[in-house]
DNA sequence: GCACAATAGTTCCGCTTTGTCACAAACCTC
DNA sequence: GAGGTTTGTGACAAAGCGGAACTATTGTGC
């Protein structure tokens, strides 16, 4: 049980979370792999395979349960719990960021949001206020935060990286434009949705 | 030359572009395949690999000239000249992605910002004013924009996905986290940073 | 109760992609 | 010219994925 997951696999079940988050929304309480097929492109068999190395969670000639699935794959991601993170930059879109359900609903709690800039610090944000970003290191300490997300302009995002990193943060969610330097023990995930249309664009094009 | 790429090569080539584009920001004229490796985590064998199927762009006891490669990737990428796009949803989100010069670094016009709420529309937004979005069909044909960016709550997303539909979008881009029904010659991008989240963690946690 | 349709679970095989090692060729510096 | 560096490239192993085929189970309609 102590194995880790490939990469490959532990991205679909992810994407599974996600289909299956949003058929319960929606309403759905059982989906069958074709559907899942259907919203995440990938192969109905793969899915079924994928789902049945760590157990029999669907009924033949039914499909799945959505609540009973959810939970499974909670369990193998082992992301059932309450995860906090901070979040960096408090202006347009660290607002939006702080003001979305979308990660509430897969139990991550921003549990505080920082900014430098004296004009933003105290002001209300999602359930709590701004904070002085000097405040960093003890909040993630306190709170036992591993994950930070960088919503600065580019020219500031090292700086808050460094910040992040000699807090103890291991994982950033870099949604400036920037490359960050960091060591080899932090996970840097930089988000470049420009970059992704360019790539969506290559395949449209006949 | 009409072969098309793989799924998987267009996508490193991507995030080379990436790479490369930061690299250039920050006045370095040169880089070797093991830099790109550092920051991409993508073989540095592999690299090469990739870049001379496409030819050789690089020197021998050198590495690879910014410049010269972006060009090149540009190329092979057809990505070369002005893309118009339209953002429907002027809220935080919205005006975050206007605001953002992530998009223009990479030749991608935000030609037209719509909104359904007559208390934004004819603000300033980006370089224009947000329209109503009953405009949105012609004006999706008389910039030639074949991607859109969903940037509205949950709840009104699939409805503004029908009306990119209906304008003749192609590409779609949703930052909300609802699940979309398109056409089958409809392309959707569903970013969700909270299901990105929980990949990361699970290969965090020993 | 029985036939039938739907769907999960499972196996096998082959293709494609990726990673690794190895090494020659070209280039820069001294 | 020597030596170190880096690209370009080949050969091969390993991993991942897709498709087809099949069985098993469940629900439905007669």
């Amino acid at each position: 049980m102590g194995d880790r997951l490939t990469v490959g696999v532990a991205a679909r079940l992810s994407r599974y979370l996600q289909v299956l988050t949003q058929a319960k929304k929606m309403g759905k309480d059982r989906i069958s792999s074709q559907e899942i097929s259907d919203y995440t492109n990938i192969n109905a068999t793969q899915i079924r395979r994928d789902l049945s190395t760590f157990g029999k969670f669907g009924k033949r000639g039914v499909g799945y349960n959505v609540d009973g699935l959810l939970a499974e794959i909670r369990k193998i991601l082992r992301t059932q719990g309450q995860h906090n993170i901070a979040l960096i930059g408090a202006g347009r879109l660290g607002q939006a960021i702080a003001s979305s359900p979308i990660f509430a609903e897969h139990g991550i709690n921003i549990a505080a949001v920082f900014d430098r800039d004296p004009e933003v610090i105290g002001r209300p944000i999602g359930t709590g206020v701004v904070q002085d970003v000097s405040r960093l290191k003890d909040v993630v300490r306190e709170k036992n935060i591993i994950v930070g997300v960088i919503a600065v302009p580019a020219a500031a995002a090292q700086e808050v990286a460094d910040a992040l990193v000699d807090a103890g943060v291991k994982i950033i969610f870099n949604y400036s434009e920037a490359l960050l330097d960091v060591p080899p023990d932090v996970q840097v995930h930089t988000s470049n949705p420009a970059v992704e249309l360019l790539h969506a664009l290559y395949f449209h094009l006949a």
